[in-house]
Order: C-alpha cells, then structure tokens, then sequence
DNA sequence: CATATTCTTGACTAATTTTGTCAAGAAATT
DNA sequence: AATTTCTTGACAAAATTAGTCAAGAATATG
C-alpha cells in the first residue's frame, strides 16, 4: 500500500483540520497546520493540493482564508484520503491475470488480493469523526512503548 | 508495511519450496525457483539467505543440494515469512511516545497502531499450508480483474 | 485602489529505498 | 579431482519518496 509519510501527513492534516469542523466559516490555514502538526510547510502545500483536487477540501484564499472539510468528518473516511494521496495503482508487475504464473504465482496473488481487501475495509470504515472521537477518550492513555510493527507507520 | 517486491518474491519462493515438501529427503534449488517464480536468481539468493538466517529454510550445499523448509508448511506463517524480509522496524518519526505531539498526532498514530494489528494478525493466521490448500481448490477460478489495490502487491 | 494575506502551480533537487548484480569462495557428492 | 550448489559481502542502478522554491493569482480590508 506505500502507507508512506506522505499519507501518514495527509491523514494528520486532515485530523487538523477536522478539529476545527465546529468553528463555521472558519479556516485553517497551512502554516499552523505545518506548525501544529510538524510538517513542512512545502510539502503540506503540495498535499493539500491533492486533497482538495479529490474533492475532500474546500479552500479559499487571502486573509482568513484556508482550507475547511467539503464534507461532515463524519462522511470523510480515511481510505478517501489515503487513496488521494498515495497513486500508486501499482499493478505492475502483474497487472491482470494475463502474465500471472499458473501455480504458486497465482496462489500468492490471491493472498494479497486479500489482504488489500482487508486493509480497504478497515480504512474505509474509519471516517475521521470516528477518529478524532476515539481519542478524546483515550488522550492520556496513549500507550506506552511502540510495538515492533510489522507495518512501518512512524 | 513496505510490502515490497522483496517480499512478495519471499513468500512465492516459500510456496514454491513448499509444495515439494512431501517429497522426503529433496531439496529445491536456486536455480529452479527462479525459474518457476521468474525472480532474479541473484536476487533470490539474497531473499533465500535472510530465510535461512531466520531459521525458516534449511540449506544443503554440493550436488541434490537446495532448500527446505525448516519445519512443516501448516507451522509457517506469511507473517514469519515476511518480517525475516522487510526489515524496516521503521519507526523513525515518533518512535516512542516521547516526541508525539499530544493531540491530532498521537490521534493518528493509534490509527496506524490499529491497522498494524489487524495486518500482523491476517498474516500471522495464514499459514503457506493454508495458502496452498486454498489454491488447489480455486486454481482455475482465479478472479479475472485485478481491483484497483489500495495496496500495491504486483 | 493599494496592500497584505494566503492559496496555487509547476518544475526541480536531494535523500532514501528497492532492486538487482557480481565474483570469489566454501561445502558436499560422485 | 571435478562438478554442483549454496554463501558472502560489497557494489551499482533504478525507482520512489521527501522536500524545496519562486513566481503568480485570488481575496479581504482600510
């Protein structure tokens, strides 16, 4: 899935600004966002682009302009962000089924084909209300110690 | 996760060295691998040595020499198989809690957290026996169109 | 209208990771 | 002794990710 920091930030930016969903016809703008969030001014940019491109943002430029949700957090899922922000569509190295070895090859095709099945519908099912509600809950539990996981997050 | 083509390459050779394991006493070459799995023989070499490092292959230099597995096929896990791999315990930008920031952030970490277990335990309960099996049952059907993977597997 | 604020764009660079190669050697079999 | 096959480590090429920059366009406010 190339979970990478860019859709680690984007996921970040959206928290940011879903925060913020209460405040009518305000804004946030990208330098607290970066502030706030520790991402690099330039790079956010670039992000935000995409976002909004895919719809998920809505902006407005000058003074007390920014960027707001173009939908209820409670209707923005992760997965719609990642899927912004991570274009791989990446099939390449066995795009159809055309190439695909007939034994083992396809075996482990079928393996993964799951697994992004699995992954898919764990994002899907997050929206970022379900996010930032759930951690309000747990904000001083934040467990201790990283686990060595298997996926990097960072 | 960084489900790279490493890996990917990993778990094909491990099938692939797997459905010889009835065969007592055989041992599946480099060379033959590579060639049913179409992965780089050199390539594959460096993918068969982190196996074995892992104690999950055993080796057999000199003539009918080659791999095995190390123990049966229903006690290996694509789990195990994929963490000998990708060795990225990558978790470079906030590691502990330490450097976290205390609100969005930490938010999405426990996002990250999440989806990480839910991956590890898809993986660590498909053991190559299972991915073998249900081959064997479904090796014709083999679902035509690729979706369009949230997660790039080639 | 002038000015300050803030987003917008595209092209570029640097760093890191992934993918792969190679050659010399060691172990085992016949 | 000769052949087969794994073993090792260091290296190189390609691809991806991460990040920068500068010039510009839009909007609010006084």
């Amino acid at each position: 899935m190339r979970l990478t920091k860019k859709g680690k930030y984007a996921v970040s930016a959206m928290l940011d600004i879903a925060s913020f969903e209460d405040k009518k016809r305000s804004f946030v703008k990208i330098q607290d966002i970066s502030k706030r969030q520790r991402i690099p001014n330039s790079y956010l940019e670039q992000i935000l682009r995409n976002l909004r491109r895919e719809g998920l943002l809505i902006s407005v430029t000058g003074p007390n302009g920014g960027y707001r949700l173009s939908r209820n957090s409670k209707d923005i899922t992760i997965a719609d962000i990642v899927m912004s922000i991570e274009d791989r569509l990446d099939s390449t190295e066995c795009g159809g089924t055309a190439d695909c070895l007939l034994g083992e090859e396809c075996l482990s095709h079928s393996l993964w084909s799951q697994l992004n099945e699995e992954l898919e519908s764990f994002l899907k099912n997050k929206s970022l209300a379900d996010v930032l509600s759930k951690n309000k809950k747990t904000i001083v539990k934040s467990s201790s110690k990283e686990t060595n996981n298997l996926i990097a997050v960072g």
